[in-house]
DNA sequence: AATGATTCTGCGAATGATTCGCAAATTAAG
DNA sequence: CTTAATTTGCGAATCATTCGCAGAATCATT
């Protein structure tokens, strides 16, 4: 099994992400790292994204430019609500979802597993 | 403005989407098109799916490879529905938003603009 | 059904994000 | 401090997607 040392450039990516609280792409984040002298190469940026998107402690997100793109979240199931001004991402707790299973099961006899949901508009901050 | 002829390839790049009913990326709909003989270039196929996403007649989502899938759906704000045997779409009217979109304020301070959803599970016909 | 203006198509080349291979550097443990 | 295992960084390779451009198709008019 992969991935058991702690090393100095993975530390460096989770800090980036758990500061920044919002979607980064890989690229970003290198340039974050590259500002505060830190030089990861890109590669790594890449791997250490993989692993904690692997782990449950990030998730990924496809960008309107079709970047990857990554924040920091907890491993139980939420979902995102992102800030259109600022990018800030807040997790969701997911309530609603029984009521949409039973609709589309009478509905569409349609048995759901899984879901995904976003959310755009306006954090209590910009407001 | 562009996209104003009609035009054989882009009829049966839109054939085979509206027959399949599934989220299809523009190497599979070149090879179904190439199977029966109906050469299209890939490049076509390219620039049809983004013309028809354009103009809202087919909705794009990227797969878990990164590649970019569309199916062709109505234009009325919905959500999908998606078999994990056969692939096939349904479309789904969307009515729990609106529970949604007041805990948002409530709870967290933040004004929904916008969502996206997905569903995943086993439809009416593989069950 | 021929003309001309505009819009498409197909091809191959270019792009851009992501992944891979491998030698050198780091890490964990004895 | 040695050793064995994992990681890093670099550049090269990959893969989906986009571009540029010459020739072909479409549409509106005669």
């Amino acid at each position: 099994m992969r991935a058991q040392y702690s090393t100095k450039p993975r530390e460096q990516v989770s800090a980036i992400l758990k500061r920044e609280q919002r979607y980064l792409s890989a690229a970003e984040i290198h340039g974050l790292l590259r500002k505060s002298r830190q030089n990861v190469s890109l590669s790594t940026v890449y791997r250490t994204l993989d692993l904690l998107a692997g782990k449950g402690e990030a998730s990924a997100r496809v960008d309107a430019g079709g970047e990857t793109t990554y924040v920091v979240c907890d491993q139980t199931h939420h979902h995102h609500a992102v800030c259109r001004k600022c990018g800030k991402v807040q997790d969701v707790s997911c309530e609603a979802i029984e009521s949409v299973a039973s609709a589309l099961r009478t509905h569409h006899g349609f048995k759901l597993a899984d879901h995904e949901m976003q959310f755009f508009g306006t954090c209590g901050a910009c407001k």
